[in-house]
DNA sequence: AAAACGCTCCTACAAGTGTAGTATGATAGA
DNA sequence: TCTATCATACTACACTTGTAGGAGCGTTTT
């Protein structure tokens, strides 16, 4: 399941260390998005729901991710590479280098990669 | 406005061709998709408020994409490169070739694009 | 202790999405 | 021409998302 932009907006704040409290969150989170400290809570509770977020509630600081950011990271990925791309993975990175600057110590990176992959 | 995986899915028919009837992409979408005619309609009522599809009411064919595809899958790139990625596309690129097969041809096309880019 | 503040819970409500059913008019075969 | 089918329009309804408000409870600060 596709995540919104707001849910990944909370994740990205519980990604950034460990357990947080409440207070926590929507400090860091009011400044980006303007939401109040009830909306907040709400995502978090809703999003335990889902499976995103644990809440142990036997600890001050209850809050952390229930998914690793590399995991969603991953499924954004192939979810836009399948819809879009139907899968091609080389056309996907085409527009990605074509429309994008690349620093020379990336694009170096990337040869290696491409160089890598022979045989 | 990111758009849903059925908007995605009502464009993909729209793409492939000219102005269509009704019947015509009731029959292209229910296959994958299992909605039932009705539901389609609905869909393309509802994207043509959104500016997603154009209906021509005095057409026997009067549906046809009000966007143009390239242009849709843009925004789901840049999209997914600032939110997961903040920007850095050669992160989003090196994820991309990691974790994909690509071909030999692909290879060397991609490495092209990259040596295009020196200076 | 009374006031103030933070946390949790519950409730709410509009807009958007998924998924049709129904009614009505147009059309095309039988 | 009668009937079955298609297209369009309108309506519906549950669920999700965005965005809180209020009530009750524990804690800290006067």
């Amino acid at each position: 399941m596709r995540m919104t932009e707001s849910e990944w907006a909370v994740l990205e704040v519980l990604w950034r260390g460990e357990r947080l409290a409440l207070g926590d969150v929507v400090e860091q989170l009011v400044p980006v998005t303007g939401w109040s400290r009830n909306t907040v809570f709400t995502y978090l509770t809703r999003m335990e729901k889902k499976g995103l977020v644990t809440i142990d509630r036997t600890q001050t600081k209850p809050y952390a991710p229930a998914v690793r950011r590399e995991n969603c990271a991953k499924e954004e990925r192939t979810e836009l590479l399948n819809r879009v791309y139907g899968g091609a993975a080389g056309d996907l990175v085409a527009a990605f280098l074509k429309e994008t600057v690349i620093s020379q110590n990336e694009r170096d990176r990337l040869r290696k990669m491409l160089d890598d992959m022979e045989v």
